[in-house]
DNA sequence: CGTATCCATTGACAACTGACGATTCAATCG
DNA sequence: CGATTGAATCGTCAGTTGTCAATGGATACG
């Protein structure tokens, strides 16, 4: 890994010109960046990391009853970090008369994944 | 995908009582839950998505001055989120005279990776 | 009906973020 | 040396975030 690369001059330019062209950047990157990040700020709390990661390993639909005393946090900040994860498009809930279920969406991370690797 | 699982009473509990029986949440996991909160954090920017990702495709160490003008920020902004990589331990770099060439460290994003698959 | 329960929402607050302009620092060049 | 350049840092500012206490809404039970 880390192999070194040439690039562009990098030594002994005249002064008055800029020191590197630009490298293009295609514009579809853009948007890809953009829900990337979107996801992946939605994971950037601990506590968001360990929701998702119960829901994952229950492998099925979780009573927010059950999630909020894992936490040191009160129940609506819980409810507050279900939410950013189901804006994020990560999780989504069912209601189920009084109580509500969350669960993580399938191939919801699948696009971050792959960029990763 | 999405197997219903059979948790809990879950219905015609006796009022006086809590809901449900907190699931227990092994100790080991709050640490790594910090440290993919971390990272995932410091992904949480489109731009330092794009930084990583034009790192990534070079392969090899990129100078500031290439990365600047791929944005519509300035220069200090560019300086910024790469500290916010740096500091999540996701690139490094080094000073060679007067530029500093930026790389993706090796494997600092396979626990993330391996966490989400 | 009234009460209890689960959950979401609101408002408030301190803390953090991303952006900028200005400055600083180190290294190079004349 | 003095001037220039690449990059980091500093201050500042508006916007966002995480948390809480309090409230509200819907449903179930008696």
């Amino acid at each position: 890994m880390a192999v070194e690369l040439e690039l562009s001059p990098k030594q002994k330019r005249p002064p008055g010109e800029p020191c590197c062209e630009p490298v293009v950047y295609p514009d579809t990157e853009r948007v890809e960046a953009e829900r990337m990040a979107i996801v992946a700020k939605a994971l950037g709390d601990p506590i968001r990391v360990q929701l998702v990661d119960v829901l994952r390993k229950h492998a099925g639909k979780v009573c927010v009853c059950e999630l909020t005393p894992l936490f040191d946090v009160g129940q609506p900040t819980v409810s507050h970090h279900l939410k950013v994860l189901r804006d994020a498009g990560i999780v989504d809930s069912e209601r189920r008369g009084l109580w509500a279920y969350y669960y993580v969406v399938p191939d919801a991370l699948k696009e971050l994944t792959a960029w990763l690797s």
